[in-house]
RNA sequence: GCGCCUGUAGCUCAAUUGGAUAGAGCAACGGCCUUCUAAGCCGUAGGUUGUAGGUUCGAAUCCUACCUGGCGCACCA
């Protein structure tokens, strides 16, 4: 109805061209006509007399006037008037978006999809928590996010990939398997002294490590505990605390030995990882592909990286270093590639890694990462635009962490410390609709405080509930039906869709027109909480007609006709729900 | 100190990306179940959109300054 209303306009625009009223070079193109707010504002409005006033240097008031008299006729148009400061409202005859109604029946789970970009390919990097602890809170509005915004993508044809980023080399990697190993060792001596403060203090330590020592029992012990600890600088606070960890970790590898030190880090790595990709099915979120770091580390791709770099003049050896000059490509400060002692740094290593993605053909990439990320974007996009490649190419999706609290306390979200609540408790308390629901209800950047025992106790009030027990409801008129020995036939429905003329079911048609524009918003603004506030609003349409009106009335037209809008009704709200991973349930 | 994000009803958030009289849900108050699911609906009350300027037909939205809160500024990841 929008476009039929556009072209309208583009060719009353266009004889106004002709009679020399609106300059010839205006673009017509981006005509935008919105659905009224208000309904004394007709059905539709478009404001193009306010936007072309300047440029046909004509008041917009006339230039309404001129543009109204310019409309081609419609039969589907009742009246266009002028109103306000410019604005063109128009009026539809009724059931004039009839057709909306019959394409949500016949396209069901396609309807508002669309094949407009599908020749892009697109990689969406999310979650890609480090394997060393489980997923928490925060990680699991990253995972609810990205995998809503990957099957918006796909509804307008985007080829999407979805890939998680998996961290399994390096110092944490290190700290971890040494955290592991302390408390496995306290199994066979008692007296041990307790985990350094810089190691990875959560109970899920002690757990694998139970678990390691049942399975393992000789496997990675030693002959006396003195041997780890004597000659390892003191553990204090601050870059102490570092150094004592290092040392542990070397003291570790010299006692373990390469294989036994290999073979027990992966063991935890492995472990830790099946525990996350458990979670994140549990939670719905689909992972195409696991790329592991050691891909990276262990190819020479950073190497290639480097010489490219040279290549461009893009890097300055600086004490013992190898840096790369960020700041000739928009970032604020130069960055470490490679260290004094000849190790890549992380950003090393994820330059390599940004780099293959897009040499696997990807023509964008998308990251979403944790809002305190942010400060790593500008630098990231140096590093492409230095590789020779437009930075624009890379989109990063900035997520607000949860700031979670607990009786009106702030809980505070240490991996490390091991303070966190995690995604599986979270799911197990609010259980996966609520949990995804929430996580994308409110847009990314919006900073969010949100007290966990007030959610727990609040549980039956979630939002969610509202959409779901809308979807609940008109199946639930279906049964009714057949208790009723009634059929609902569907034909004879779309055939009197024109008495669908209450004011509560014009708005409802009307709401449900707007969906694939609401896909489209969604998905190009990267913003699933666009479809979630349309489903609330759909969703409150619906009760308010529900209340007013019944559905299963004896006018065999009226009635088949109402089956359809709420039988569409119910097809939208199945297809949002399960773009965003929450579930339609037939009763509740 | 520098940079990024944020500020809307008592609370949590919307506002079709610059449109018409800023809207919902909680919380408060008053109504609606003998009838398709009351996890619902209808109504009342609640606002100088952080502050001050600017841009234009028109600003919560864009620009500038200041204020508030969050985050970031490693040879950590």
């Amino acid at each position: 109805m929008k476009d039929h209303i556009a072209t309208l306009l583009r060719t009353a625009a266009k004889r106004l061209q002709n009679q020399q009223v609106l300059p010839t070079d205006l673009d017509t193109r981006g005509i935008k006509v919105e659905l009224s707010r208000d309904k004394k504002h007709g059905d539709f409005a478009a404001n193009n007399a306010l936007v072309w006033a300047k440029a046909a240097q004509c008041p917009p008031l006339k230039l309404a006037q001129q543009l109204c008299a310019a409309l081609p006729h419609s039969e589907l148009i009742q009246s266009a008037h002028i109103a306000g400061p410019g604005f063109i409202n128009f009026v539809c005859v009724i059931g004039a978006d009839k057709h909306t109604i019959q394409s949500i029946l016949t396209q069901a789970d396609k309807y508002g999809h669309s094949e407009e970009y599908s020749d892009q390919r697109v990689l969406l990097e999310s979650v890609s928590s480090n394997p060393t602890g489980p997923l928490h809170v925060g990680h699991g509005r990253l995972a609810a996010y990205g995998d809503s915004l990957a099957n918006l993508l796909a509804t307008q044809g985007y080829r999407v990939q979805r890939e998680y980023y998996i961290n399994d080399d390096g110092r944490q990697i290190d700290i971890l398997t040494l955290s592991i190993w302390i408390c496995y060792l306290k199994h066979i001596f008692p007296d041990v002294p307790s985990l350094p403060h810089a190691a990875y203090h959560g109970e899920y330590i002690r757990v694998y490590a139970s678990m390691l020592y049942e399975q393992e029992a000789a496997q990675y012990g030693i002959d006396n505990i003195d041997d780890l600890y004597a000659g390892i600088p003191s553990d204090n606070e601050g870059e102490a605390a570092d150094r004592h960890l290092d040392a542990l970790i070397e003291r570790a590898q010299q006692l373990l030995g390469v294989d036994n030190y290999t073979a027990l880090s992966q063991w935890a790595v492995t472990k830790i990882l099946h525990a996350i990709k458990d979670d994140l099915a549990v939670f719905g979120v689909r992972i195409d592909n696991w790329f592991s770091e050691k891909k990276i580390t262990h190819s020479q791709e950073v190497r290639r990286i480097l010489a490219k770099l040279s290549e461009r003049d893009a890097i300055a050896t600086r004490a013992g270093a190898q840096w790369f000059v960020a700041t000739q490509y928009g970032d604020e400060k130069d960055r470490v590639l490679i260290r004094h002692n000849n190790k890549p740094t992380y950003f090393a290593n994820d330059t390599a890694y940004h780099y293959n993605k897009l040499q696997r053909g990807f023509d964008s990439l998308i990251n979403v990462w944790g809002a305190d990320h942010h400060g790593y974007v500008a630098r990231m996009r140096a590093a492409l635009r230095a590789l020779g490649f437009d930075a624009q190419r890379l989109k990063v999706q900035l997520v607000q962490l949860v700031a979670l609290y607990r009786h009106g306390k702030k809980i505070a979200m240490s991996t490390r410390k091991g303070e966190f609540i995690t995604l599986r408790q979270l799911i197990e308390e609010v259980g996966v609709d609520a949990a995804r629901f929430f996580f994308v209800m409110r847009r990314i950047d919006q900073s969010t405080e949100f007290d966990l025992s007030l959610a727990i106790a609040q549980s039956k009030d979630n939002p969610v509930y509202y959409i779901q027990y809308a979807h609940a409801r008109i199946c639930s008129l279906y049964r009714q039906l057949e208790e009723r020995s009634l059929v609902w036939d569907q034909q004879a429905g779309l055939n009197a869709l024109a008495q669908l003329e209450q004011e509560e079911e014009l708005a409802l048609s009307r709401w449900l027109s707007e969906y694939p524009a609401t896909l489209k918003n969604a998905a190009q603004q990267c913003e699933p909480a666009i479809l979630v506030n349309y489903l609330k609003q759909l969703a409150g349409l619906f009760h308010s007609y529900y209340n007013a009106h019944s559905i299963i009335v004896n006018d065999s037209a009226v009635r088949n006709a109402r089956l359809c809008l709420v039988s569409a009704v119910r097809t939208i709200i199945a297809n949002g729900l399960r773009l965003i991973g929450v579930s339609a349930p037939q009763s509740m």
